[in-house]
DNA sequence: GCCAACGTTGGC
DNA sequence: GCCAACGTTGGC
């Protein structure tokens, strides 16, 4: 009975990450060299917690527009290296420095997501409103400012399905292949 | 532009 | 440790 304990494949965790597309957009991080780039500045600790804790490489990200027109899921991406210090907090010429964060005990962390594809369409709120599979996703949540909140797996495969588009992987390079 | 909801700061 | 003031987020 042990062996039914044992996980031979590991969970794969769902994510919604926000950006306001003036500052980081989906059309940003498919024009990144490999598609993909490091998500920096998240100066909260809820949220750096999932960052430096929790988002394991091959985590699965919604892409969330906010602020933006439309406000939107645009697309996914993959996790392609797990959490590491956010190196833009010792930078005190840039404007996510933080003087509190320093490269021994690093306060902010970051992880690398690569484009998995941008949606035909971009799902609004209004959508995820109305589909009872998705009307429970914390972004929907008045006051919910978190820029990183876990999605559970029906979630992730009902914004899929309002998409119209598959969640499988294209064929690419296996993760951890191109850094 | 408004404003509710939070998070942070700093005086006490 | 309390809490008022302030700044930020982010939908509307």
């Amino acid at each position: 009975m042990a062996k039914s304990s044992t996980v031979l494949i590991p969970p794969c965790n769902y994510w919604l990450f926000k950006s306001e597309p003036s500052a980081f957009s989906i059309q940003d991080l498919a024009h990144a060299k490999n598609s993909t780039y490091y998500w920096d500045g998240v100066r909260n600790y809820q949220a750096r917690n999932y960052l430096r804790d929790t988002i394991k490489l091959g985590d699965r990200v919604l892409f969330y527009h906010s602020n933006a027109d439309p406000i939107a899921i645009v697309g996914t991406a993959e996790v392609v290296k797990a959490g590491y210090p956010d190196h833009t907090a010792f930078d005190s010429t840039h404007r996510y420095f933080d003087p509190k964060s320093k490269s021994e005990v690093p306060t902010w962390y970051m992880v690398d997501i690569r484009l998995i594809q941008e949606f035909p369409q971009p799902i609004t709120r209004d959508q995820l409103r109305e589909t009872t599979a998705t009307s429970t996703m914390q972004v929907l949540k008045r006051g919910m400012r978190l820029s990183i909140q876990p999605v559970t797996k029906a979630e992730w495969l009902a914004v899929h399905e309002l998409a119209g588009v598959s969640d499988t992987l294209p064929s690419r390079p296996r993760l951890g292949s191109n850094v």
